[in-house]
DNA sequence: ACCAAATGAGACGTCGATGTCTCATCACGG
DNA sequence: CCGTGATGAGACATCGACGTCTCATTTGGT
């Protein structure tokens, strides 16, 4: 009976996540059906990886609805967003290490969109003199992305606490390491 | 005559770095050499990246060797440790996400050596009062990983300016995005 | 010039993953 | 109670990558 296909996503996220190589009969089992199923469901592994693509541009462009971004201090607007974001890290840091989605030019326009949007926050807190302005949005960018999996894996491997998640992307990708006297 | 090893594991490293799933064909092409010859000098797959992860652990010791951790100000020190392991940032990139290498138990103990001295800086800085100690040496340490491996792909991706590398890095780590009036 | 070693090209066989197929079983609705 | 549809289990062929091998050619040293 009509399975859940979210389900089937979700897992073979959380696998694939930690072992990126994972066969489909792993990514099936792991899910708690058959391997003739997953393949009824999505035409092969390539397409299973596109629903994953798709399923990650879907909740990245949640996050950046929920968090409000141009709301407020960019400061405290990067800080909804990794909040919001948080539960699809894993997934966003399985899609970001695979290179191969982006292997043919043709990009899929998804990210190119949420790129933008992050990127704008970013040139809004610049604009705002909240944000410096050696960095680049392009580079602040790529650092969450960066930040964000390093979160994930290292919350997955038990070398962060995951209450700990939002709270030292956003300090250390804001803040810095450096001591400060002030707030 | 004797090839030089070396000059092919940077082939490979580079190629790799951008597409993981490399055949040993392709990788023997972007060496200059002949799949059987690639063979001739490793065993085989495995053999290649556990070379690769060999060279990747010598580059990263030489470059906190170089880098002399324990002088001056920790966030110097972490600026010279970012300028040093600078070249060898791509082959990190993919060790880092070839999670292939954790799988079994064995984790290299190469990098529990460097993940130590790495954190052993952090931890030096915080108890000199320079760096917060709201953030975890463990997460200081695996988010230095993170930002050295989106730096690498920004680079290799144009979006970053190679010579702006280390800065972009070292600022964000230590300094974060919010804009300060002080030193 | 000669010899030894290394290389390149290519031909195999092997193996694992994939994709497709069939058939028995099970769940749910009429 | 029966029938339709989805599922699970497994067989089967295909395909790509791998690893090994051979043989001709080239390179470098003597």
């Amino acid at each position: 009976m009509a399975l859940d296909p979210d389900h089937v996503l979700r897992s073979a996220a959380a696998l694939l996540t930690r072992k990126s190589t994972a066969t489909m009969d792993e990514v099936a089992k792991a899910a708690g059906i058959s391997r003739a199923t997953l393949h009824r469901h999505f035409a092969g592994r390539d397409a299973l990886v596109r629903a994953l693509e798709s399923l990650g541009i879907e909740e990245c462009e949640a996050a950046l609805d929920a968090a409000r971004l141009d709301e407020g201090p960019a400061g405290e607007a990067v800080h909804r967003l990794v909040r919001e974001i948080e539960p699809a890290a894993g997934l966003l840091a399985f899609l970001y290490t695979e290179n191969q989605l982006f292997e043919g030019e043709e990009q899929n326009q998804g990210w190119t969109r949420i790129d933008e949007r992050i990127a704008a926050l970013f040139r809004r807190g610049q604009a705002a003199g909240e944000f410096r302005i050696d960095l680049t949005p392009a580079w602040l960018t790529e650092a969450l992305y960066g930040l964000l999996a390093s979160g994930a894996w290292a919350v997955s491997e038990g070398r962060v606490a995951p209450k700990d998640f939002t709270h030292m992307i956003v300090e250390l990708l804001l803040g810095g390491a450096l001591r400060r006297q002030e707030p």
